[in-house]
Parts: C-alpha cells; structure tokens; sequence
DNA sequence: TTTCAACACGAAAACGTTAGAGTTGGTGTT
DNA sequence: AACACCAACTCTAACGTTTTCGTGTTGAAA
C-alpha cells in the first residue's frame, strides 16, 4: 500500500539532504533558489504534507484540544462543541471529543487517553457517576501534571482550574420570578437528585425565588427524579390530583413529559397550567405549545470555555490565577405559559 | 509549569539507561526482578504513562479514528457518533471529531489534518456544499495515498471506498406504500433540492410507490426546498388551498413544519392528512401528534462504518475489494397518520 | 585455568521533523 | 599567496518510545 511521502523520501530522490529539504519547504534563505524551485516542485507532485505527529512530538504540542463530555446525542452538549469547535479552529486548533457515556471509568480512561501527549490541554463536563462517587483524583492528577484543564456546566468547586457555569440558580430564579409575576400561586418543581450539581443549582434558585416572594417552599410539590428514562410515569403519579397552576421543570424532557402528563390529566396548556422548562433544545420550538425556556446559551458557553483554554495554552509563562465565567441565562417565552 | 515524566528522566533518577528502564515496564525477561520492581515502583508513583505521541509516531499507528460531519447539532449525525464511538472504543480505538459544517473548504482543511498522521483512517459523510461543486478530488487524494475512508450517508458514487448507506430509496417507498395502503390519494411530498444525494434518493421512492400503485406523479404536489432554515414559510405556501390527504416529508423538521402548517390551514393531523417523516429524532416521539418515521437506525450505521474501517485497518495486507453496506430502515407507526 | 553460556544491562537506530552548528568550495581583498 | 567571507549546503541533536544487537560480568563445566 502506498504511504504519504515523508521529507526523507524526497531528498533521497533529488540526492540532497534531508534539512535542505525541510528548509527549502519553509522558503528558507539559506537555500538557493534553483534548489528551492525544484524540491518545491517536486513536494507539490507528489503532495507533500509534514506528519503532524512528528511535529507535534518536536514542538511538544499538538494544537489540539481535547472534549469530554458525558453524552453527544444531547442537544445541549452539542451545542457547546460547537461553540468550542468554532473558537478552536479560529485559532488553529483541532478538537478531540471523547464520550464518558457518564461512566466514571470511561471517563478516567479518556482523561488518560488525552492527558498523555495527544491534546494540549481539555475542556470537559464531568460524568454523573463522577459526581455521585465524588471521585475526583484523576482530574486532579492530570491538573497537576500540568495539563490546563476547563470545566463546564457541571463543574466540581473542589478541583481548582478554569470553568465556565451559566447562572443556574439565578436562571431558575428569573423563570419562577416570572411564573409568580404572572400570578402563578402553587408552583410545581421538577428536579433530578441533588448530586447532579445543575439539579441542585436550579432547585435553589426556585426555592429562593418562592422566598423572596414570602410563598411557603410545599416539599409536596417538588420531585426529583433519579431514573431520567422512566420520568414520564414519575411525572404522571406525581402531576395527578396536584392543585397547581404552573410548572418549572429542570430540563427540556421533564419540562415536555409534564406537559404531556397534564394533557392527559385534562388540564391545559397554559391556560391552566403554565410550563417553564430549561435548556433551550429542537423540541422547545417544535412542540406544541412551544415551550417557554431558561436558554443555556451553550454555544456561548463552548466558545468561553474554548478562549479560556487557549489563552492558558498561549501564555503558560505567566501564571494567571484561575477563573469561573458566569454566563447568564435569558428567559424565552413561548406559548406554554400565559400571558 | 511540570511536565509529565518520561523514561529518560527515570531512568536518569535512577541511574539505570532508557532501554533498561523501557523493558522493566514491560516486565521483560531482560532485566532481574530487583530492578523490575525498582523501576515500577519509582514509575508508579511518579504516574507515568507513555507518551502517545511517540508511540504513534514508533508505530506508524496512532488507534486513533477520524470523523467528518457537516453538522453536530443533528441528531442523527450525534447517534451515528455514538455507534461509532462504541465500536471503536471496543476495539481499542479513540475517535476524532471534526465537523465541515456543510463548509467545502472546511471539509478540506479537515481531511489535510486527519490524513497528515493523526489518525489511521476516517469516517465521513460528506458537506452539501461539497455535493454542490461535485469536487471529490480531496477525497481521492487521500484514499490514493493509502488512507482508509468509509464514507456513510452522504455517499459519492464516483469515489471507490466502503460505505454504508441506508436503503434510501426503498425506505421512502415502504412510507409511501404505507400511505396508499391507508387509502390515502393525493400525497405530497417535501423534499430537498436534487443535488443532496439522501433527497434524490427519497423522492425516487416516493415516486416509484406512487408509479407501482398506478398513481399519477403530480409535479404541483411535489416540494423541493432549497433553504433549510425557511422551510417552514415555503411549507405553508405550498399547502395553501393543496387538495391532499397525505404528506411524506424527508426529514422530521420538513414533517413537523408540516403539520404545523397544516393545523395552521384548519387541517387536522392525522384525521384529514396523515403525515409521515423521515428519520427518527428527538422531536418525533415528544411532538404531539407524535410523528410516523422512517427509522434510520443511526447507531447501527455508526457501528457498520467502525466495522469496516478497523477491518480494513487491521487486514491492511490481503486487499479486500470495496463493499457497500445497506441498513434497512423501519417505519414506526406514531400518532401522525390514522389508522 | 580456560571456555562458554547465562544473565543483566547499555547503545544505537528508527519513526518524521526542525533548527542550530558545522563544512565545503569559490570569490574577493590586500 | 594568504586570508576572510559568503553561499549553499550537510550534520547532528532533539522530541519519547521500542527493539535489536551488542557487551561486560558472573559462575560453572571441562
């Protein structure tokens, strides 16, 4: 099978040194322009591209960033990638993305796998398994190795490197401020379990919004769910005979399996129930009622995360102090709340 | 900043020579058993790992996988993804993301950075705009400089390599079939301009059910949309004062506007039009009335394509001729056609 | 005591590239 | 004629590994 010609090969064949080669290539001056023509010439034929692995062994960086993320067929994540691809490759980076499917171990063998030698440094979320364990080692391990690592959206306070939140609590907030604002009285929550940081984020931005606004936090009012795949029967037992009139779910499938469960439960949308989800996904505009969200801002995020990295990557002489980005959220107000 | 540690500098530390110190990790025969434990423990605390870079490049092999898309904010791309990143990780493989966003010269770029040593062949599905110009020669460049390629979805005819499609053709037939099975008469159709090649395809079996059944091909009830992102207003334009019964769309944002323009027109979904989309998204399932697909079983595709490349990857002595693999899809019936 | 195998390790080359430090051979100056 | 200088190269080391081929030291058999 025929190979990619290499530097060698060629200055075999035009009987000069390997250097005149690499130097005739980069238009070096202290080749003659004769020489310079024809090595040229003859890399052009036949296609001549440096192996990026071998330069990349030389200049001990690869120009590459690397992605960990829990999930791709999500669109929040993929909106992120995005956002970090864009940035990246406006600075000439290229972009790994590895899946922790959010497994613990797959996610430590990814760490592994981009830690030694194949990206400069990476931009991850962590897995939810992590968060549960609370095993944070291997991140810490790659950090102080010396590898620039930025979180997002699930970040852990107690690993000390760049992040890159969105205002959870303060979006959470913002969205049951404006469902009271609305006159909303019996507010209903739907969670997940409290290790998943966002999940714990968002519940105390409602719970503070219902303070703020002297209505009594009802415990019977909120469900966190644990199993994401079976929500839509959770959320059926735990929608039926509830007296409310209005819902904020902490993502775009509770936000969506509420509005379904309600339908079925007779009741409507928004008239008499109001729905306010998070994450801003294809279904929120494709349903009906489309659904009013707290936006994410994902692309924003990626692209924040992407200009942090590379900044550290570029400048690792002076040592910055690491930073969290807040992103903010905005409210999008669709058909399914009243107005 | 630190660094990760290599052989040199154990072996250094320890005052033993880097070959030395590379035999000991891999427990060769070679070197007494006092030594061995010296060095493994020395390198495990320090937690070295060999460096990947230098790996690939001792090798010749990187095991590490490549991927071009137009898009990653599409579902189906996410799960074909997945499928890959399954199998490859299975077999010891990791997996390189990069998108074309439909871009040729991005596509271009892309391909220059994978082929130059990164990776030990590719994945792709080409950009529309690639299918626009009808310029493959990047393509062919790097599959004649001995790059393993599968191309899926978006294949090219004229460029010779494994591929894996989905029956296109016939799983649009099987929809329509379905349609005049329900006694449906007059079926519209939504579908892409001609040059993407998915669109061509399905719109062929659209017409080839509607010929086999005896039915006339009405040009006035056929959609070729140009541009994605004002579909839904050419949508509605076209269904204006339309006397149809069924609509087979291309996609599942085609089917959705659809039925969105429909109730718009007074029409209701599935009691006086039914309507069937293709590909099996996010928003099918959660769409109220949930929408009939045609099931492109994503994931398998990704699995198929992995297969063939780490195949063709692992057998690169005996030279296997080029195959094709078709995937058959499957209709799921939901609430967007009667019954 | 010589010889020889076994043992434990080291040196060097290779993967493909680049950059700085040599090495030619020729020209120009005095 | 001696020297310096310049153009146009080549050599070498380095990035981090692995692996083949030495090589020096032991201990034992002859």
């Amino acid at each position: 099978m025929k190979r990619k010609i290499t530097l060698k090969q060629i200055a075999k064949e035009l009987d000069v040194s390997v250097s005149t080669v690499s130097k005739a290539l980069k238009d070096s001056s202290e080749i003659s322009v004769d020489t310079k023509e024809k090595i040229k010439a003859f890399a052009k034929l036949y296609n001549y591209k440096p192996n990026n692995i071998a330069l990349s062994l030389k200049n001990r960086k690869t120009k590459t960033i690397g992605i960990i993320i829990p999930e791709i067929v999500h669109h929040f994540f993929t909106t992120v990638i995005r956002g970090i691809e864009h940035v990246a490759n406006e600075k000439g980076y290229n972009v790994i993305i590895c899946l922790s499917n959010n497994s613990f171990d797959k996610e430590v063998l990814n760490l592994e796998f981009l830690a030694n030698g194949s990206t400069d440094g990476f931009i991850m979320s962590v897995a939810k398994e992590t968060q549960q364990k609370q095993d944070y080692h291997h991140i810490k391990e790659v950090i102080s190795q010396g590898m620039p690592v930025v979180m997002f959206d699930r970040v852990i306070d107690e690993v000390i490197c760049d992040k890159v939140v969105i205002s959870d609590k303060h979006g959470a907030f913002e969205a049951v401020q404006y469902l009271i604002d609305l006159q909303c009285k019996k507010i209903a929550l739907i969670s997940t379990v409290d290790y998943v940081s966002v999940g714990k984020l968002r519940t105390e931005g409602y719970c503070e919004a219902l303070m703020s606004n002297d209505y009594p936090i009802d415990e019977s009012l909120i469900l966190k769910i644990e199993d994401v795949d079976h929500s839509q029967e959770e959320i059926e037992v735990f929608l039926k005979d509830k007296d409310i009139d209005a819902v904020f779910a902490v993502n775009e499938q509770f936000a969506v399996n509420a509005i379904k469960a309600l339908t079925k439960l007779g009741k409507k949308v928004p008239d008499d129930v109001s729905v306010i989800g998070f994450t801003d996904g294809v279904v929120s505009k494709s349903f009906i009622p489309s659904l009013s969200t707290v936006n994410q801002h994902g692309e924003d995020m990626g692209a924040k995360a992407a200009h942090l990295l590379i900044e550290r990557l570029e400048n690792e002489t002076e040592e910055q102090s690491f930073q969290t980005a807040i992103l903010d959220t905005s409210l999008i107000i669709r058909d399914s709340v009243k107005n």
